[in-house]
DNA sequence: CGGGAATTGTCGCTTTGCGATATAATGGAG
DNA sequence: CTCCATTATATCGCAAAGCGACAATTCCCG
């Protein structure tokens, strides 16, 4: 009997962790298909958002962005470079410390950044309660654990 | 001056989605970590996570995991028989309907989705403060559009 | 000024998802 | 019952993206 309240809870708990993973996947999934009608991938939209999303008087080194972007820094320079091809963002070389890379966002990528930021906005509202619904399911399940 | 506000509130509602989207990535980021640290691709254990979450009496199909995993239903495939070859899952056929396969957990996939979900369980609390926080932040600046 | 640390960059490799295509089973119209 | 459109799964070649290992500068401190 206790086991079969032991095997309940652990089963509730686990549709909880498997329906939140479901609506981010959801999430990430429009968030991929909207950058990609704007023409680019996701990852560069992220790293533009980061870019723009950066306080007024800072500038985006490599090492900064790959810690906000959860990457290594290789995989960003690669990253930058891509998104640089595509005329998004620009590199400049800081004149304080030459070996860091400054990188901006370009008049292009700007203007892309603001209309995906702005269609994610919109869009959002429904999953945002969506998304707090089932992490709430989820903290019920955490923090109680001898329900 | 009402373009200063504008700008302002653009501004703020960047930030926030930035920082949801850098909460998720820390997220996801450990959710990965814990699965390799298990020996098995993060993909491969939401895969098993979501065969674990099904209703008693159900299946799991191809198509139906294409569905709760987001992929196209020959990336399911592939999934599926990467985590064959591991030995965390099984395929059958569906004796009512002879094009469909039923995928299900080996015992030994059974056993280590059961330790993830556990560890993630356990190490979620926090994040699922910052998430809500996150979100709760984005939905202010999604849901007062003429604040 | 010498050398360890920090920062960015390069290269080859692997993983993973997708589109196009193929194969097989089902079920309904006639 | 037969035909065929539909559904379900599988195969294959390709491209994107991240990583580890290694390289090249630049900084800074003793």
């Amino acid at each position: 009997m206790i086991d079969q309240i032991e095997v309940g809870k652990a089963q509730s708990s686990l549709k909880s962790l498997a329906e939140f993973r479901f609506q981010m996947r959801k999430f990430l999934n429009f968030s991929e298909m909207a950058s990609e009608r704007c023409g680019i991938p996701a990852q560069q939209y992220q790293l533009m958002q980061v870019i723009a999303a950066m306080p007024e008087d800072q500038q985006a080194s490599i090492t900064y962005l790959s810690e906000r972007m959860i990457l290594r820094h290789n995989s960003t320079v690669e990253l930058v470079d891509r998104a640089e091809r595509a005329g998004l963002v620009r590199r400049e070389s800081d004149p304080k410390d030459m070996r860091r890379s400054l990188v901006q966002l370009t008049a292009q990528g700007q203007e892309i950044v603001e209309r995906l930021v702005a269609e994610h906005l919109r869009e959002l509202a429904p999953l945002c309660e969506v998304l707090i619904h089932a992490l709430r399911d989820l903290q019920g399940a955490v923090e109680r654990p001898t329900d």
